[in-house]
DNA sequence: TATGAATGAGTCTTCATTCAT
DNA sequence: TATGAATGAAGACTCATTCAT
């Protein structure tokens, strides 16, 4: 049960943390059972982040930039706009194929502790606006010479999202469902993803 | 805090356990808040359902035979296939308008207890197996006749799902970040309906 | 599960709570269940006994009674002493075939709670002195006369007790460990009977 | 009515434990009332036992054990046959004079619990069966012999434990009613080892 | 760095009892 | 006579946290 020991403990405790915060989430989750799978003692996790709450912080917040700074960082202004939208819609899939289970933690947390998500919004305010300025700018003009229907840069961003978080969140609903092995699922989906880029692209023909 | 109205107190506590288990899911739900909130003593919510799950379940059940009973009834075989499917997913997405955090009260339980999507599971396979093989059917003859794109039906329920799902489900996070009124949001929400229908549709096209 | 109603509620009050306290005891049967397996309300147990304890003591004197009249109504002063002592044995013996749950109950209770054994003692110390001298009398003549060994009169009741009870009481746990059924068990018990008796008159040869 | 002593708190809470559950039995005891007689915190009770009923099995296991190696390991096969039977009888009775409340404990368990009684039974049956059966041969033999009369096994150990459980068992309840001391009550109990002897012998006579 | 011991607050649940009807 | 509603007290158990070592 234990895990091994060739890491220091301060490490296993974050890694078997941020395993069952995202199986079962904040709430769901006790210092005691981390320690227990650690093989520590239950203060242990205590003396290290001082709180269940630090704890998890740390971890929450390491995940949130790893996600927000991957999709940031892959916009390539010098290709043409609907290729950057088709990485975009890509890139944001396989970050999440990576992280299966890092949507439903972010949903669950979010929607579940106020607190965590007032620091997202601050967080949050305080990305460049520019970002997401210019992919409005890009977009009007796209618009402007016919080459996209007339729509709103959040209207885009919340079909994306919906595209693409929906089968990792429902995930393990859907396989015990339709009695879908690991392996089959993750071919569809692989699928999945090139059904997605395709739904977007013809949602925005003008 | 009281809730002190004309209702018999059993209908009372089924309201405040059905909000609070909807704001914040079972696990995070006591039965002591519940009390609280009635303004009753918090063996009485037990004197009535015997168990916190049991309160639960009940809640539960009927929402979820609600919403699937809402669903299936709404199909009109005389209608053409296309309009039909606008027609799922128009009474989907009004449904949930009704219900706007029945989506994560759902996600929440079935990912977070196995037992609970257990029991989905047996009650999902005694679905009469034609409505979906019916529509399996009208699908492949619109296939056949040319009239939309090779796709299986799974991959259009999943879109379907995916596009009405979402929007309510991170409707707090997105009210919050990007600071938007109920009034806003249910405007926006109404034109998200339409949206979604479009996107379906084109995402068929030959 | 409802007991047939053809007797007074009271009276089936009475009967299943007295059938639970057997089987349970006193603090491990609760007057729902009681209600439960009456068919009543809960409430009405208290609205005819007062208090769980009040319908206990109702029955537990009742028992007591049944059991010490039985057992004082039996001696015949004509009959010579070793039969009257044999009779004795042989009519508590019965007593108890008929009750069979009655020594645990009345151990259980009298070890359990100190207050049934105070009421028990008061009631014990009312009775008629001269029946255990009559009793110490006779036997002091039997020694005399050569006709038994010296022995207290404390002693032999002890004997008789002993050997009577310990089969009631242990019964459960010599049938499932010994694996013994119903049927057979009474079989034993019978003869048990007059192994007691003639384990008795032995002690007290001279 | 703290116990405040140089012993580790956690044999403090065994052996009030043990204490209590003597006294009252399992279902009557609370880990409230023990951990307020050991002067901690209830809390600290679980923690060291996780739950009542393992505490209890804890002490319940050791105690088992202590009174089956006790009984078992006395038996002599170079003495006469008599002898040894004897001194069972002594040794099963010098054992409770030691632990003169467990009796009652074994007793209100194995009536009481279901899951105690089964336990019981499955670690009794893997008792070497050799020793019940020696017994029972030797037994045979001296019958064979005409030293005995023709009695079964099961009768004579039920004999003996009749004679010897029941002066125990109802210890408490002989001495409020005789108004017995604990020094006479404890002369009493080794005449009474004498007698018990006495009797079972004469009653094997041929 | 790590641990065992300890605690207070909170969880769900059961129970005997009361009261208005 | 009978009931449904309601309550306070108590039960076992879990948890995050602290502290001395």
């Amino acid at each position: 049960m234990d895990v091994k020991s060739d890491q220091s403990t301060e490490q296993q405790i974050i890694e078997v943390a941020e395993k069952l915060f995202m199986e079962k989430g904040f709430a769901l989750t006790s210092t005691t059972e981390i320690a227990r799978k650690v093989g520590c003692n239950q203060a242990l996790v205590h003396y290290y982040f001082r709180t269940k709450e630090k704890l998890f912080e740390s971890i929450f917040e390491r995940k949130a930039q790893l996600m927000l700074s991957a999709i940031l960082k892959m916009d390539d202004p010098t290709q043409p706009f609907e290729e950057r939208l088709r990485k975009l819609v890509e890139n944001h899939f396989d970050i999440m194929v990576e992280n299966p289970q890092l949507p439903f933690l972010f949903l669950n947390e979010l929607l579940t502790n106020p607190k965590r998500l007032e620091l997202l919004t601050q967080k949050f305010q305080m990305l460049p606006l520019t970002l997401m300025e210019r992919f409005a700018n890009d977009l009007q003009n796209e618009i402007d010479k016919g080459r996209i229907r007339n729509v709103t840069p959040i209207s885009i961003l919340l079909t994306v999202l919906s595209l693409n978080l929906t089968p990792f969140i429902i995930r393990p609903i859907f396989q015990k469902m339709t009695n879908t092995s690991d392996e089959l699922f993750n071919v569809i989906i692989q699928q999945r993803k090139q059904e997605n880029i395709l739904i977007l692209m013809r949602s925005l023909m003008p």
